[in-house]
RNA sequence: GCCGCCAUCGUCUAGUGGCCUAGGACAUCGGGCUUUCAUCCCGAAAAUCACGGGUUCGACUCCCGUUGGCGGUACCA
């Protein structure tokens, strides 16, 4: 049988992080079937159409590389088809109008069952709790029920999956499957994720638009292997996985039936694995593409290897680094909090030492040079170089000292020194 | 209220009747490395497997109930 998933949000606001969870997995399951994946836009409540969304749908997953097959499908642009289907029915007694708008009738008697893909497990329904629901609107647009039972129809959706807040609406799909003589597809569910609270996440917990995410410097890589794993664990075990691998490994049965929480720290974590992982070059690349209006751009490339290991998302480059194009604000309490006792005659001695040095500076002798400098003044060489390093910076962390100061350059460093010193 | 789904460390999970006095990852704490912070390495703490009944020679694993959480109960999706 051949497998065609879609992914079918509606276009109320951006795409939430929550919903690319079920992109994702939609995608996933066409791929390792050598299916194909596409996306529809559940446009028929006009109401709550916000302007807009369907760009970011569509920019969101194509910055996560979910590429989807041919063109989105407007539902909007479809009401002829479920005017037709939903009259079809009326013809066959299987609905009425009634206010304007078409109702479906539900049959009362009997039991309705499916078995969710999610888990491998039955639902089932006892028909008696069935209520006769709208199919088409007064307004000529369809409701979910009938839009999705005709569209996944029409686009030979199978197996259909979405979240797990339709569960209860099986019975009304298979009913309508039923009425039109069709076949029913197969069904997976997904477990609705929870914020800290065990709420549904909301935008309160952090299920901010996905372009948010991206905004802090999240890799679209790292994101999608975090949202994989919510639910999920592949056979092999692996934690780091490409979008290849996932696919390779990705089963729906083993998808965890719970609802997971969603947990920013481990999201965080993984991001900054995924920087790792990666080489300077590629993370230069990246960064010069995130930061858009850095001042020093060519200055990035020297920084990489220094701040590597130091972030978890992109935009934890700025604070890390602007101390490096930006001449620092030097804060006395900064310096109290070193454990030297005469800072300014040690910044004295420091500056005298730099001022004989020979330049360009090298490291190997610029670090000999301080710790005898600091064994002369009976000062612990950690001690003599964190004081450097505020001098330097006006920070007590940066990224490596040495390093930094290469990159500040000579004479930068020199007049930053001869600054701090006039706090006393 | 009614209907449905679910229930293993704080979080994500492994576990499909004996391999579990429950394993891994994140977070936390301690230690090592180290010019700070990180990275990295080592270690610790952390789950009476929600609770109560069954079934079985034997239950985290199967069944029932209770409790709790979540979802639905719209001319919203």
């Amino acid at each position: 049988m051949e497998v065609k998933t879609r992914f079918a949000p509606s276009p109320t606001g951006a795409l939430h992080i929550g919903g690319i969870r079920t992109a994702l997995y939609e995608y996933l399951v066409a791929k390792k079937n050598q299916g194909t994946f596409s996306l529809r836009i559940e446009d028929s409540d006009r109401a709550r159409l916000v302007e807009g969304s369907v760009e970011d749908i569509v920019q969101t997953l194509e910055w996560l590389g979910l590429d989807f097959e041919g063109e989105p499908v407007l539902q909007s642009k479809r009401v002829d088809i479920y005017k037709e289907h939903a009259k079809k029915l009326v013809e066959k007694g299987s609905a009425y109008e009634q206010d304007g708008a078409i109702y479906f009738k539900t049959k009362k008697t009997g039991k309705t069952s499916i078995v969710d893909l999610v888990g491998n497990r039955k639902i089932e329904f006892d028909n008696s709790t069935q209520d006769d629901f709208v199919i088409l609107k007064s307004d000529g647009y369809p409701t979910y029920h009938l839009a999705h039972v005709v569209d996944d129809r029409l686009m030979e959706t199978n197996p259909v999956i979405r979240g797990a807040e339709w569960i209860s609406s099986i019975p009304k799909h298979l009913m309508l499957f039923e009425a039109f003589g069709w076949e029913v597809p197969r069904y997976a569910h997904l477990p609705i994720i929870l914020g800290p609270d065990k709420s549904k996440l909301s935008k309160r917990h952090g299920a901010k638009p996905v372009s948010e995410f991206k905004k802090d410097g999240f890799l679209p890589e790292a994101i999608l292997n975090y949202m994989a794993l919510l639910g999920w664990t592949p056979p092999s075990g692996k934690e780091i996985l490409s979008l290849g691998e996932m696919a390779e490994e990705f089963d729906l049965k083993g998808v965890n039936l719970a609802n997971p929480v969603f947990d920013i720290a481990k999201l965080e974590w993984m991001n900054g694995e995924y920087i790792r992982r990666m080489s300077d070059e590629q993370l230069t690349e990246k960064l010069q593409e995130f930061l858009v209006d850095h001042p020093n751009k060519d200055k990035i490339a020297p920084s990489v290897p220094i701040i590597k290991d130091r972030i978890k998302k992109l935009a934890d480059f700025i604070p890390l680094t602007d101390f490096l194009w930006e001449s620092p604000e030097y804060d006395i309490a900064q310096f109290e909090k070193l454990n030297i006792k005469n800072k300014k005659e040690a910044l004295e001695k420091i500056l005298e030492q730099l001022r004989t040095m020979n330049k360009p500076w090298n490291t190997e002798i610029f670090e000999k040079t301080f710790r005898e400098l600091a064994e002369e003044e009976g000062i612990k060489a950690g001690d003599m170089f964190q004081l450097i390093r505020v001098a330097v910076s006006g920070q007590l962390v940066t990224p490596p000292l040495f390093e930094s100061i290469r990159i500040l350059g000579e004479e930068e460093v020199v007049s930053r020194i001869e600054k701090a010193m006039g706090l006393w």
